[in-house]
DNA sequence: AAATAAAATACAATCGATTGCATTATGAGT
DNA sequence: ACTCATAATGCAATCGATTGTATTTTATTT
């Protein structure tokens, strides 16, 4: 059997009383007699009341959710981020509606469409690679939902966006391999369409020349830093004699070392390491690996309690332009000379 | 300056028809004349009409959402699950609206309750550890919305679940190690009101008993699983002078290995070691872990298949019970005697 | 008990899309 | 030109909650 919900209209009948009348005893409006609110609430609650938020919504023209549109879900990162989202959002009374556009600018689109149409009260948004301009953002933004960038932001504009500083990390990590004693070292990375590969290969390259090291075109591995990718790009790393490698991201770098090994080079003797994300890989494997921390949970929580404070006027969204997280760089065996 | 919604009054305004004509002719009906029909779609799009998803869903008494909720949403499995079942569940046109329980059946009950103010059109479940009855999930039900389980699923109910055979797989991977030779075989578990810890260990428990191996209480270790509780689960291993050991999840197994390793153990020489889920730790660490492939990606396709199938109504949730998953072994190096 | 202020409740329009039924327009057939 | 069938469009109620304003009830004062 299947059970018909119960409106304020079948509580109004119930208590002979006006629909209006329920809707303010429910949210203890001052104008409803005590006792009234209290038959009121007594009975929604023995009725199995439940408002329709439809309707509410409709009325409001709002609603208490939020969208997520990241690149993939499927990353030790992403879910990290998300559950800090996810619990700030859920505290403050909100609710969460994510998709994910693989990477693919037609499909974020299509999602920031969807996000439209569910009157989100607000957008998290990481980029996909091959986003460049980010003109399918400005219906929702002129209709006034804000909308906060994270992790993968757009280039050239005034958005509001939280990061990290990708060319002071890139800078860094790159600056201890020379100090470590590295001569000639190999930078792995993703799209350069996308900000936090493009600026943390500047970052690189800074440290290259500041140190006056050679920095030729094949030292650069551009891919699509996955496991497979670590594997291959191990072949080219022997092949150039390479001293040093830095990885834009832990998983590749692992599954690199590991092939690196495997070919009878030793860590961190022979080549020294670093990756970049601090996943939980980075802590176990032999030797640990060194790299930036980057904590995905303090991200999304940070992201969501600036979203909220948004929403909520707090702060105009406007006058916020970036916030930008500090990464410290975690030092491991894989880069220390011995 | 900020944008007000088009409504198709205004699109009716416009062009000197009834709203009931310009709702029909959006959905291309039969009764409008084709002109017409062209007329008012090609003014819909140029003056930026988007249907009000509210006053639909009010209408129409339901929605294109799905809910989800789980236990956690950071892990590399859950994150898996996830990416599946928004792959599948988008393309189908649908929306997710994502909660994590955080392991308590507390929070689970007011997830369940979101859900069902928000009308879900159904709702995919991860039980938390401590959630021993389901009747929160009564009222969903009753409203006739397909509810279905995966991975960690109710106990004694005949609801439909996904879930694999987790009795096989934990006895598969036991007798495993013994064929390899390990005598005394240590378990690490997670809390046992959870199905999938209690049924690993069930099928634990059976090989040891039909190889006639010993299985003293102290040899089971139920802890959180997590990276420092492997460190710690160690130390008892040493203790006991175990040569085998069996842990619920690969996060957990690779930290007790590279703990043990840290203190003089070889692996697989002098202890053998199994882990649980193919997470890409398994793969990497040296040396790399035997484990039972639970693709999680997968998972959530077909949870996800499976629930769309019983909203479009091509499959009675009621006469689907439980679905079962095969989990190859895979065996690795840390579990072959060499 | 009448007058007036204050408190409590009711009425009715509104949010935007849908849909059964009524009405009007168009065309075909004679 | 006239009937009648059919196509095309319009009307109005509906989904459930909210809210400004009107109305009724209760309490207070003289």
């Amino acid at each position: 059997m299947i059970n018909k919900p119960v409106t304020i209209y079948d509580i109004a009948k119930k208590l002979n009383l006006a629909p209006s009348t329920i809707s303010r005893g429910l949210k203890r409006h001052a104008s409803v007699n005590r006792n009234t609110q209290q038959r009121i609430i007594q009975t929604a609650e023995q009725m199995g009341y439940r408002a329709n938020t439809f309707a509410i919504n409709l009325r409001n023209n709002k609603t208490s959710t939020i969208g997520i549109i990241v690149p993939k879900l499927n990353s030790y990162f992403m879910s990290q981020v998300i559950a800090g989202i996810e619990k700030v959002i859920n505290n403050a009374g909100y609710n969460l509606l994510i998709s994910q556009s693989l990477e693919d600018v037609n499909k974020e689109r299509l999602n920031v469409q969807t996000m439209f149409d569910n009157r989100v009260a607000g957008l998290l948004v990481s980029l996909a690679e091959n986003t460049k301009d980010i003109t399918h953002f400005n219906a929702i933004r002129k209709r006034g939902i804000p909308v906060l960038f994270f992790d993968r932001t757009p280039s050239d504009s005034d958005l509001p966006a939280l990061t990290i500083n990708n060319e002071a990390a890139g800078y860094k990590i790159t600056k201890h391999l020379i100090d470590q004693g590295a001569q000639k070292i190999v930078h792995i990375t993703g799209n350069q369409l996308s900000n936090v590969y493009r600026e943390r290969m500047a970052g690189y390259k800074k440290a290259l020349t500041e140190a006056g090291l050679p920095m030729e075109p094949v030292q650069i591995i551009i891919n699509d830093l996955s496991e497979e990718a670590g594997i291959k790009a191990a072949r080219q790393i022997l092949k150039l004699k390479a001293d040093g490698v830095f990885v834009a991201n832990d998983h590749c770098a692992a599954s690199c070392m590991h092939a690196l090994k495997h070919n009878g080079k030793r860590i961190p003797e022979d080549i020294l390491i670093a990756g970049f994300n601090n996943d939980m890989i980075s802590r176990i494997i032999d030797p640990s690996l060194t790299t930036m921390d980057y904590p995905g949970l303090q991200m999304g929580e940070l992201a969501a309690k600036n979203l909220l404070a948004h929403i909520q006027e707090r702060i105009d969204i406007n006058l916020t332009a970036n916030i930008i997280l500090k990464t410290p760089l975690l030092i491991r065996q894989s880069s220390v000379r011995k």
